[in-house]
DNA sequence: AACTCGGGGCA
DNA sequence: TGCCCAGAGTT
C-alpha cells in the first residue's frame, strides 16, 4: 500500500491518537520553566509519577527564583517518590539557581545553552525547544528511534539522522504529540523485544510486521 | 562503549 | 518475583 510521507503521518496520528491517552499538554504548565523541570523529572519515570510530583512542586515553587530559595531537603522531600530522586532534586535546584542568576529566571532558547544545565541532555533539550518554544526540532529517545525505523520513517542507527528524518515529514504543531504517541507505542506495543504485531493497528502499513526477531 | 543511578511498572 | 527501564553523567 503506497502512501506519501504526509499521508502516512496523518494516518499514524489518527490511529495512535485513538489508541493512547492524550499527551501531557504544555498548557498544564504555566511556563517554559515548569515544562523544563517536569521534563527533567520525567527521565526514566512515568507520566503518573511526574504529574503527582509537579502538582505539589509547582504549588510550593512555581518559578525559578522560588525554587532556588527552597531548602535542598524540602526539594528532596517533594520529589522523593520519583526515580533518581537524589540526583533530580539536586539538578532542579541547580537549574533554578543558574536560571535565576544567569538568565533572569527565564529558560534559554538554544540547545547549546539548555544542554549545559545539569540533568538536561539532548532529548530533554529538544522537548523544551519543541514544546515550549515551538522550534522545529524532534525529541528522539530509544522508543521513538526504534519505532520510526521499524515503520520505515527513517533508516539509520544515528539518533541525529532520525531527528532530521522525522522533522522533515512531521508538521511543527504535531511534533510534541508525535513524540508522545511514538513513545507510548514503543513502550506498550512496538516493544524492543517481542513486539505485539498481532494487536498493532499499524501492522497493515508497517514494513517490519512479522519480521522482527527476538 | 560500558557502567551507574534506583524505585516502580509490567508480565 | 524478576526484568526492564519517558536518559544523563562519568569513566
Amino acid at each position: 500500500m503506497k502512501q506519501t510521507p504526509k499521508e502516512k503521518i496523518k494516518f499514524l496520528k489518527e490511529v495512535l491518537g485513538t489508541r493512547y491517552p492524550e499527551p501531557r499538554s504544555e498548557l498544564l504548565f504555566e511556563s517554559p520553566f515548569q515544562l523544563l523541570i517536569a521534563t527533567i523529572l520525567a527521565a526514566q519515570a512515568t507520566d503518573r509519577q511526574v504529574n503527582i510530583i509537579t502538582r505539589e512542586l509547582f504549588r510550593a515553587a512555581p518559578d525559578a527564583k522560588s525554587l532556588s530559595l527552597l531548602e535542598p531537603e524540602s526539594i528532596l522531600k517533594l520529589v522523593r517518590s520519583i526515580n533518581y530522586c537524589n540526583n533530580k532534586a539536586k539538578n532542579i535546584r541547580s537549574v533554578s539557581i543558574i536560571l535565576t542568576g544567569q538568565y533572569a529566571g527565564k529558560v534559554p532558547e538554544t540547545r547549546e545553552e539548555l544542554e549545559k544545565l545539569p540533568g538536561v541532555g539532548r532529548k530533554t533539550a529538544n522537548v523544551v525547544l519543541a514544546a515550549a518554544f515551538h522550534q522545529p526540532v524532534m525529541p528522539v529517545d530509544t522508543h521513538v528511534h526504534r519505532v520510526s525505523n521499524r515503520l520505515g520513517l527513517c533508516h539509520t542507527s544515528k539518533v541525529e539522522e532520525t531527528e532530521a528524518a522525522l522533522i522533515a515529514i512531521i508538521p511543527e504543531p504535531w511534533v510534541v504529540d508525535f513524540h508522545h504517541y511514538l513513545l507510548l507505542h514503543g513502550r506498550y506495543t512496538c516493544k524492543a523485544k517481542k513486539p505485539d504485531c498481532p494487536t498493532c493497528p499499524l501492522a497493515t502499513i508497517c514494513p517490519s510486521t512479522g519480521k522482527t526477531t527476538s
